[in-house]
DNA sequence: CGCACCGTTGAACATGGTCAAGACTCGTGG
DNA sequence: CCACGAGTCTTGACCATGTTCAACGGTGCG
């Protein structure tokens, strides 16, 4: 059978589900076939890690399916989330020596990987990737730099607030009504962790929301925005 | 004379003083000889400001001489200082439709501009350009993310000794013994700007350092680290 | 000299953290 | 099907850290 001798030009980049998000995009099919050359897929549980912060930066990778995060702690042990990866967003450290952070998956995750000087090299011989990935790279600056005020100067009232409208907002499908609930994907400790906050004070928050109809919780893993304008006024 | 009649093509880069170390340093002359043309040098006091957050993005911009700022702020007008751009450091958002946040000069500054257009279009016909672009841009993501640590998980006082110590790293030379007096630069107001703390918060720590014998303070704008590893200790 | 401006210090207060107990959820096994 | 237990979430009481408000001190400049 053809299936037991896949052809090797064969790639799994044109099933890709985040083929025309990705960096990747730019290219065309030449290129696409020798980038999957370098690449490969890896399937990742809940709770695996990718990258170890410190460790020599082996490999890079696009997360096709599923969310991971990026995260570093103090010396006392306590996290601090830098920053969330959904579909077609690119992590690891090109061009470095080594991982300034740890990533791990925090639902079962698809990513593409690439060992890092594979990477480079692809990439300083192929300009469009690298506007590509120059373009990612400015917008992932902004959107931690926002991130910054939200640590630096926000109450946690203000904060969640900030995190339920974002979230949101990553979740929307355009048909769904305001009012509709998502999933929350992050277990309090872990929300804790994105806004700087101990678990305690993100579950009072919630509660205080509740109570003032802001939002509801069906369940534990959901959340619906009951009054959007109260929370915008609340985000600030 | 000549000096009346500047030659059209004499650039200002040949005598720059970060012509080695900013994105230029990779260009050849011709490409400087291009580049050139379309940016211009302007100066900028202490105070001044370049780019305001949320307006379109005009320009881009390399910092030659002085220190500038990035920040934003809460709508209740608390400031969230940013990042802190020094010579070399490239300032502006390319790529993009606005402006993040508000730029202004914290010394008086010399500064090298280009209008956005002119900067993103050369950057796309000169992938060296870009390149060292995306190099400075991973860095300063790292650098980042690291200040989002700060900001999220540590006390005052670690806040104040991880401070000391990086500004200490970043005005080093070489010559200098570990307890010479540096320049901090930044009023105590910006200080707490920087560190997401009150201008109270950061004199009480600094008294707090002073005390217990870690630095010294000759004067209002200058410190000296007595003993760096106690203030290692406490920056965790 | 006098007036700003910046920095320091103190006292009261508020926000969020810590510690501890109890409730809910869900998977496992009797 | 229910009981159990682990893990997660919620709630309460207390406490610590850092903020707020206010007064005062030093320094530099007109």
């Amino acid at each position: 059978m053809n299936e037991a001798f896949p052809n090797p030009a064969k790639n799994f980049c044109d099933t890709c589900a985040v083929r025309n998000r990705a960096i990747c995009s730019e290219l065309d099919n030449e290129e696409i076939v020798a980038l999957n050359a370098i690449g490969q897929r890896k399937h990742l549980s809940a709770g695996e890690q990718l990258l170890w912060e410190g460790d020599e930066a082996v490999v890079v990778a696009n997360v096709v399916e599923g969310m991971m995060k990026l995260s570093t702690s103090t010396i006392d042990g306590k996290e601090q989330i830098l920053g969330l990866a959904f579909p077609s967003d690119f992590i690891g450290r090109p061009f470095g020596q080594s991982t300034p952070y740890t990533v791990e998956a925090m639902t079962d995750v698809l990513v593409c990987v690439f060992r890092r000087v594979d990477f480079d090299r692809f990439a300083r011989e192929h300009p469009r990737l690298e506007h590509k990935l120059l373009e990612r790279t400015l917008s992932e600056l902004d959107r931690t730099r926002k991130w910054m005020l939200i640590l630096g100067r926000m109450t946690a009232e203000q904060r969640v607030a900030t995190f339920l409208l974002d979230l949101s907002s990553r979740f929307a499908t355009a048909d769904a009504g305001p009012t509709v609930p998502f999933g929350l994907q992050l277990s309090r400790g872990q929300i804790a962790d994105v806004l700087g906050l101990t678990i305690e004070t993100v579950s009072r928050e919630f509660t205080k929301l509740k109570k003032a109809g802001v939002i509801s919780l069906p369940n534990r893993r959901e959340v619906a925005i009951e009054k959007r304008e109260v929370l915008e006024d609340l985000a600030g």
